[in-house]
RNA sequence: CGGGGAGUAGCGCAGCCUGGUAGCGCAUCUGCUUUGGGAGCAGAGGGUCGCAGGUUCGAAUCCUGUCUCCCCGACCA
């Protein structure tokens, strides 16, 4: 019988196992992400967490650009008008608006309160998503074929009323891009919302090291105005789904209710196809759920807006100065690299505050490569490497290496670059491990999801049902607390009989619990 | 928005039932000791007890309202 290792002490209070929504939390919290605002359902996002935004932007802003859109910006407010030309789309959002009815404040028995005399003629509505907006600026912007297509994006912030919130993975106000497209045909805009779904799926794979399954959303979780909507979605640590990204293509739904019409080369007038797709800080949320572990969130070096973190051990005495210019001799030989084709970005921490409680601030904020430099590897020309991918050894101590600095500075691009294709591999293993591909009926399907707290997914086939069959197995996977995620795109073909009707199947869909 | 829980020092909590003017741990600051892995001892600073009313001689404590957070639903990126 193997001995039991020694219970590793882990820098946060609650595990994963424990509690992973409390866990969830926690790491948010130690890692200095983001923090409560006062208003309901915001937060403020600190340096940390913004850096990593920051980073996820700046990748997805170059792919979104190199992909011909360019970047625009639309007003926050949108007069509640544009809204009512578009049925379906309010549907989707009207229970979730912040609406702005007036535009002065008065002193009213020492209060401030919206002054009667400035109540606005025309409500206007703070942008859950700017489709209406955009669409009548395309109607003023499209004449002629030759116009077309219109490829923009704008990063903005949106509001929606949200009655439940979480941190980054559901907020009344949260950041994202939305970019907006128009075409002649329906075949280009098609075309433009496949490409754009696999610019996210590469951007969630190769940036985020956060696998995704790409496909469409079955019928009742499309966009409000959507003729077809495609996700990317990723697994959590706990089984559930994130719907991590998505991509609409609209047909005419926009432009017939904002007029975005052009005249072809024929001289006929026609409705344009639109596009709409969109992530949002919401991949923050996956990124913590899917690297973090019981020590707070490990960030992949190509979002980590520190990859590299030299730690000075100060012990108060002559040796201080020269252990920090040997540090800062560090992280200028670092900063000189390049990795991912970026410069390295090193960081000398030279905080006043002691060693290991700086380490473990690190360790939590899941910096990629923590350096530690104290006298002696001054004196011998080292440096201290711990790797937040492998924290610990098999005897749950920190598993540190003492390397030449010259040789860890020759080695820094290539760890950086193993950190993050680990991170994605362990999470790619997690991914495949948790679908079950063997699942024939309905009560098959049951018994996975009962048979363990952390079911992951299963792709099963279906007949892609429609009306009120579809609202039948809605009925029945809500009283399992199941969703349909998607239709991946690359799943094998339809054989037998579908899960839910028993008709000949057709495709096959992914089932899980979502977030 | 429905059900449940919670708001007291920067963080985590006790005190509330049974009203009498606020305490503990960590963190912070000062001093001494220590110095290769989240140091020890001594001392100090820091709170109108979420907010607003009410009851009372007196409210963190009782009552009402309200705001915010967490969990479970319904809704959704």
């Amino acid at each position: 019988m193997a001995r039991p290792v020694d219970p590793v002490k882990h820098a946060l209070s609650v595990t994963r196992e424990q509690d992973f929504a409390a866990w969830y939390q926690a790491v948010i919290a130690e890692a200095d992400m983001a923090e409560d605002s006062g208003v309901r359902g915001c937060m403020v996002i600190r340096p940390w967490g913004y850096g990593i935004w920051e980073r996820m932007q700046k990748l997805l802003d170059a792919d979104i650009k190199a992909t011909g859109h360019e970047n625009c910006y639309f007003p926050l407010f949108i007069p509640l008008s544009y809204f009512e030309k578009e049925a379906e789309h309010v549907d989707g959002f009207a229970k979730e608006m912040a609406v702005v009815t007036h535009h002065r404040l008065i002193q009213q028995d020492g209060r401030l309160v919206p002054d009667p005399a400035a109540k606005l003629e025309e409500p206007l509505v703070v942008r859950p998503t700017s489709e209406t907006v955009i669409g009548a600026a395309f109607s003023r912007w499209v004449q002629s074929w030759r116009d077309l297509p219109v490829l923009i994006n704008q990063w903005a912030n949106v509001v929606r009323w949200e009655m439940r919130t979480r941190m980054f993975l559901r907020t009344a106000e949260f950041l994202w891009q939305e970019g907006h497209t128009a075409h002649a045909t329906t075949q280009e805009a098609v075309e433009e919302t496949m490409k754009m779904l696999e610019v996210y799926r590469r951007f969630a794979e190769e940036c985020v090291a956060m696998p995704v399954v790409a496909g469409e959303k079955p019928e009742n979780e499309r966009f409000p105005g959507a003729v077809s909507t495609y996700s990317i979605e990723a697994m959590m640590q706990d089984g559930k789904a994130l719907q991590a990204g998505t991509s609409h293509f609209l047909g005419t739904t926009f432009s017939s209710a904002q007029n975005i019409r052009f005249q072809n080369a024929e001289g006929q007038q026609e409705l344009a196809q639109t596009t709409s797709w969109g992530v949002s800080t919401r991949m923050i949320g996956g990124l913590i759920m899917v690297h973090g572990d019981d020590d707070g969130l490990r960030v992949p070096p190509r979002l980590a807006p520190y990859q590299i973190v030299v730690v000075p051990m100060l012990r108060d005495n002559d040796e201080d100065a020269a252990i920090i210019d040997y540090c800062a001799g560090l992280v200028a030989q670092l900063n000189a690299l390049d990795v991912f084709r970026e410069p390295v970005r090193a960081l000398l921490d030279r905080r006043p505050a002691k060693a290991a409680g700086k380490r473990w601030g690190w360790v939590k904020k899941g910096a990629p490569i923590i350096i530690e430099v104290g006298g002696r590897d001054l004196a011998g020309g080292n440096v201290s490497v711990l790797r937040r991918d492998r924290l610990y050894r098999e005897d749950g101590k920190l598993d540190s290496a003492i390397l030449a600095k010259d040789d860890f500075v020759a080695a820094a691009p290539e760890m950086l670059e193993a950190i993050q294709q680990g991170l994605f591999a362990q999470a790619s293993e997690r991914l495949q491990a948790n679908i079950n591909r063997d699942v024939a009926d309905l009560a098959a399907l049951k018994a996975h999801f009962d048979a363990s707290a952390r079911p992951g997914w299963a792709l099963v086939n279906w007949a892609k049902p429609t009306g009120a069959a579809l609202d039948k197995v809605i009925e029945w996977l809500k009283g399992e607390k199941l969703t349909l995620r998607n239709v991946p795109l690359d799943a094998p073909a339809a054989e037998g009989a579908c899960v839910f009707t028993g008709e000949p199947a057709v495709e096959r869909v992914l089932v899980g619990r979502a977030y």
